[in-house]
DNA sequence: GTTATTTGTTTCACCAGATGAAACGTCGTT
DNA sequence: AACGACGTTTCATCTGGTGAAACAAATAAC
């Protein structure tokens, strides 16, 4: 199971209120009813909430809410000149609404892989994606992406990590490793959750490093190993098209 | 009493963290905790959340916190060409730090003001500034202001509002608007607020219109009638500089 | 080396803050 | 006038948010 941080739910459901923004500048709050699904007294509470930090105004004419000043002012203290979850979000965003599957984007920390960016699909059924969400380098897609192209000796660490999952045979991930290199894509289907699968390529600078792993995922029902890799050339042209960015 | 809409205490809490990165753009959670006051697991869950939903980010080397990359999509959203609550905010800072007293700015809505920005002094003691409250224009220094430089029958429609609230003479509110014409300042003294005064100044657009009443306030311990007399010239500094951005 | 300190992460008992249904208020339409 | 849509307020309910404390990990001090 995906680590799961402890959230605090009041607090996320403000956040997904300022998120509705993005779809349209300016919302009457029953759109924003509609769009978050909370009632309306909540919904009430939580933009009076917002607007008194100064995240969402309230034109005083239409009525409608839109974001405040305070986005602005905290969008001026970004350093966001190399960030590739800045960077890389509009070609991530072209790729999910040309396939409608959740695009995510995994970096390297140690030993695990960090979300560090994630477009969902807008379909009912989708892969939800939590940005920071933390996992072994030893299963999924993007894992061996990972690892197939970091250079040093991160294969050998992986290997002899003490938290190696015991039901995964080493010799396989070998063996995979080798596949990705060659084929450059990793698939994944139920590896690591059920129901879910997974493809993934590498994204590398300009310089040949690699910058992250980008992958597309969503339920096995509709991506099957053939669709998958029907979706491969899309997702490469992407990742050469991140990669000319950085 | 000012009007004090229902919020949501989490939500506040998330959003004060989140404002913390204006003054300092890259935190240790120990930061955090110092600047917000919130104990430890407070802070640390409420981080969870701001980062799973993308409007915080943890550097995986230093392991400090900074802005995400949704507070950068969100100002994307954001059409700021005209919002005199971005474009004064540098002014207004310059002057609170100047003098250490809130600075408020208020607009007019029908017979109400809104205070659509505010900066806090830093000082213990201070005039809290909710943006987004709202107030009748029978008291208070920025209400005088206002309806002194609005041209129309506004002050008509003051005086006959049925909510005029009935301890507060209609003759001498019409002759404090003269003396304001006058001297071009407006100043209460615990007129609303048991504790509090205020001094206020009007900011013209460059065609002479109002556009918003610029105030001063803090507890009336540090600003006597004297006292404020004597920030006048700098306020009234303060509005020409804005004034002249629109 | 051991011990102390600092910082971050997890646990859990407690209760008040968040919630949503419903009532209410306002405005526009018929 | 009645009705519907939208926003605002009320209030009973209960669970989600809280913080103290324990725990874990890293670093500093001795």
């Amino acid at each position: 199971m995906e680590e799961k941080k402890t959230t605090t739910r009041a607090a996320e459901r403000a956040l997904d209120i300022l998120l509705c923004f993005v779809g349209k500048p300016e919302l009457a709050m029953r759109e924003i009813v509609e769009k978050t699904e909370l009632s309306k007294s909540t919904v009430f509470r939580l933009l009076a909430t917002l607007e008194t930090k100064g995240f969402v105004k309230r034109d005083a004419d239409t009525e409608k809410y839109s974001l405040g000043f305070r986005i602005w002012e905290l969008a001026n203290h970004i350093n966001r000149s190399d960030d590739p979850a800045i960077l890389f979000l509009p070609e991530m965003e072209r790729l999910r609404d040309e396939i409608d599957e959740t695009v995510s984007l995994y970096v390297r920390d140690g030993l695990e892989r960090v979300r560090i960016q994630a477009v969902e699909s807008q379909q009912a059924i989708r892969r939800v994606a939590p940005i920071g969400a933390r996992l072994p380098l030893s299963v999924g897609a993007s894992s061996k992406v990972i690892v197939a192209y970091t250079e040093g000796d991160l294969l050998g660490k992986v290997l002899s990590d003490p938290m190696w999952p015991s039901g995964i045979d080493r010799d396989l991930y070998i063996k995979q490793l080798q596949e990705i290199r060659t084929q450059e894509y990793a698939i994944s289907m139920e590896e690591r959750e059920a129901g879910t699968s997974a493809v993934s390529v590498a994204i590398h600078s300009r310089a040949g490093n690699l910058i992250a792993a980008l992958v597309l995922s969503g339920p096995i029902s509709r991506m099957n190993e053939e669709q998958m890799i029907q979706y491969v050339p899309r997702l490469v042209k992407a990742a050469e098209e991140m990669g000319k960015l950085v």
